[in-house]
DNA sequence: AGTACCATCCCCACAAATGAGGATTATGAT
DNA sequence: ATCATAATCCTCATTTGTGGGGATGGTACT
């Protein structure tokens, strides 16, 4: 693999090998971009990170869960002149959007790989504006026994509280996060990867 | 490409362009199959299965939504000597599952994969055995208010007919799903494509 | 010491959903 | 013609959830 410092050099880090070699296919063809490494292990990444120095960290997502808002970025410890780009499989919610210098899906082809890559500003500086108000481990819990179709009752006796704690914690889940309806959280949940979807039902 | 009558050929129908790529490679290198031909689109699949006689159907099953719980393989008139083969991003639902000889996933490596294919009956007749009740049309109508969040009221009153009758068809909806809980409910619509993320909050 | 937040508990009034009955009309298939 | 089903409407009783107040003790940071 040789080094061409004309093209932007690019890191994957996919869990899955087929679209990690299915995106190798497509960047190889293309004109300014060069696949440099891939790993489907987040703990790899400071050691590739140091030792192919990307231009361009791919990254999805749904390697990790984000309970704890942390930017993503400097949970990682990507230095601020790399772009920070998601690869992802379907819709994620709008924190984690936000957390990347752009969003790539796997249903993209390759002009729109190349588009939305050459649409990186390179100021790049994610602002970690996201303020948003972080839930409690505790009502990250009960969030996740609500999508799972438990009753307050239910809840308040499986973790042996008062059905009015339940419904308090309720209500500052649905005042943090702004959503109402249970299929909103439930949503939130599967986004949020507290949940699956064989936890449900 | 030549013709290898000691391999199993294989039809892989994938709206993604990267996941095929990806696919085709991972297939290159392995032993007893060979990738004949690829399609993003459904509507190609019986022109595809004419002119390459392919052995394996692989098919990812998001490409098309499932409200009407008819056999896959007749609706999309696969010869009975051809194996159906699921190729799916992530959880898909039991009866899609059931519609398959085999279900492949994006992350299986080269050995899942081969492995997966190899055990698969020959016998392959898909027992159309799945005689779960339908929804009506109604039915999913009014389930996909409510995973939005909707209200009885509000779906009364969306429909000009009496709350009473979306009780009735909760009740129906309940009783045929088996499904109680509205983030149940909430999973069963995303996973037949009765509505997507978008549509929630 | 003060502030902020968490987790816990309580009250009240009202809205909404559930569960178990029942009913009518229309349509389409055997 | 009979049967099944969809779609509509209804009652009654009960359970759950919502939205608006509170309150207390604890921890953690400044």
């Amino acid at each position: 693999m040789q080094v061409d410092r004309a093209k932007k050099r690019i890191l994957l880090i996919e869990p899955s090998l087929m679209v990690s070699k299915g995106f190798a296919s497509l960047l190889d063809d293309a004109i300014g971009y060069q696949f440099v490494a891939t790993s489907s292990n987040v703990s790899r990444i400071q050691e590739l990170i140091v030792s192919n120095r990307p231009d361009i960290v791919v990254f999805n997502p749904s390697i990790m869960s984000f309970q704890h808002r942390t930017s993503i970025r400097s949970f990682m410890n990507i230095p601020s002149e790399m772009a920070l780009v998601a690869l992802v499989y379907t819709f994620v919610d709008e924190w984690i959007m936000a957390q990347f210098d752009a969003v790539l899906t796997v249903n993209d082809d390759q002009t729109q790989i190349v588009n939305k890559l050459n649409g990186i500003k390179v100021t790049a500086n994610s602002s970690d504006k996201a303020e948003n108000e972080e839930l409690s481990d505790r009502e990250n819990e009960i969030l996740g026994c609500v999508v799972k179709g438990m009753t307050n009752k239910e809840i308040a006796e499986k973790h042996f509280i008062s059905i009015h704690t339940v419904i308090t914690h309720r209500k500052n889940i649905v005042r943090k996060t702004g959503i109402k309806s249970v299929s909103g959280l439930t949503v939130y949940a599967l986004l949020n990867n507290l949940i699956t979807y064989e936890d449900i039902e």
